[in-house]
DNA sequence: CTAAAACAGAACTAAAATAGAACAAAATTT
DNA sequence: AAATTTTGTTCTATTTTAGTTCTGTTTTAG
């Protein structure tokens, strides 16, 4: 049948024919095979119009037509293929984006699903995951800015010391590091222009521990 | 199969034929494709002729036909494989990690293109882009940590005010706030801990600009 | 290790695109 | 039928774009 080359050059014509209804010039195919040089083409072209792939007029420009495709694929271009869809498989995953948290304000719309973002499978482990826009600085001394993307993994519990959303009187969340103490809980912030609240464990919900964050310049 | 002009001319007379059932003359041609003269159009139609797109009766005014139009895609087909491509463009791109950067010590290995990990693409717009593992808390005020992942897109010269990859002396490379001044070059930390350096102009490289930051708890 | 295939690069040749003008033939008017 | 208008043909010439061919070199496969 055909080499890789080949079969990427007749792929190729025949996309821009299609796409377009003209033809590629020389330099064009052998910028998109990767070639440096237009001898190749020729010798591929060649090739092709003996294996009764293309048809065309010799010594006109941009005069070929494809008038048929190969059955099969060569082994290569399959294998290629595979990987590819294997590293978009690995690549990330779509999660869903639930709104804004800042400190004060409950978290909009909490059930609305409709957006999500995809992110970096090695950000996300086993369990449910979400994302939320941060709004606000009271965890800059985190390293987390307003306008950052945090993932955060859902759970209902957490280790002391970690970063979580907590749900106070199901009402208002918020992200905060977590300190248990008994029956109470300890929401601390990293900015030290805001203060540490202090609450009934039975009025707090945890929502989920952070797991990673985001950032657009 | 066709030239730009060729097309272009064949589906001009195509649509006329359509509309009125009618034949354009050479000087409405000539308007239509946006040429001066009439022997251009004259060049055209026996290109087309001779690629078995029309027929003509020569020497007879507006008599000639189109006998085939160049291969199409179904307009569906145009369609779902747009649709694949975003969603494809919706999840991420593999970009290389070229190593870890830190006040003090040059890229490692910054040509070894092995490693990649996947940033979602949102993160990513035109241009190419790169990965660096921070190290160190030198830009810890703007929130970046250490352990944190850099996306930098690659670019030679930056605003005032960017974060960008600088690499002095072609020997340590290291993330730092931008300031021109004149043929001095300020890189400004982000830790009070650390001073800023002032470098003459010629001996700094910017290779990057801090495009996003990824973490992970 | 050798022969064939693939490739790069350059020099060369040819075609496409363009304009302008003069002319010839057809179509239309009078 | 003659005159007029519209339309197509041809030629010259120039610039840009594209295709061909040749000479080596490198890579690949047997």
């Amino acid at each position: 049948m055909l080499t890789e080359k080949q079969y990427n050059l007749l792929m190729f014509i025949n996309k821009v024919n299609k796409e377009t209804g003209q033809c590629p010039s020389f330099d064009e195919m052998k910028e998109a095979v990767g070639l440096k040089s237009k001898s190749g083409i020729h010798a591929l072209i060649n090739a092709l119009e003996e294996r009764n792939f293309i048809r065309r007029l010799k010594h006109r420009a941009r005069a070929l037509e494809v008038i048929r495709l190969p059955r099969f694929k060569p082994q290569a271009i399959v294998e290629e293929e595979k990987k590819r869809e294997q590293a978009l498989q690995n690549s990330s995953v779509n999660i869903p984006l639930y709104g804004k948290i800042a400190a004060g304000t409950p978290i909009e719309a909490i059930a609305n699903e409709t957006e999500t973002i995809p992110v970096p499978f090695e950000m996300v482990a086993l369990g449910q995951y979400y994302a939320l826009k941060i709004e606000g600085d009271s965890m800059i001394e985190a390293g987390i800015l307003d306008g950052d993307t945090a993932i955060i993994r859902k759970q209902n519990q957490a280790d002391n010391g970690k970063i979580v959303v907590a749900l106070i009187d199901n009402n208002e969340a918020t992200l905060k590091i977590l300190k248990k103490n008994g029956a109470l809980i300890k929401l601390i912030p990293c900015n030290k222009e805001y203060k540490t609240r202090i609450i009934e464990a039975d009025r707090v919900k945890i929502q989920g521990v952070l797991s990673g964050i985001l950032r657009k310049y």
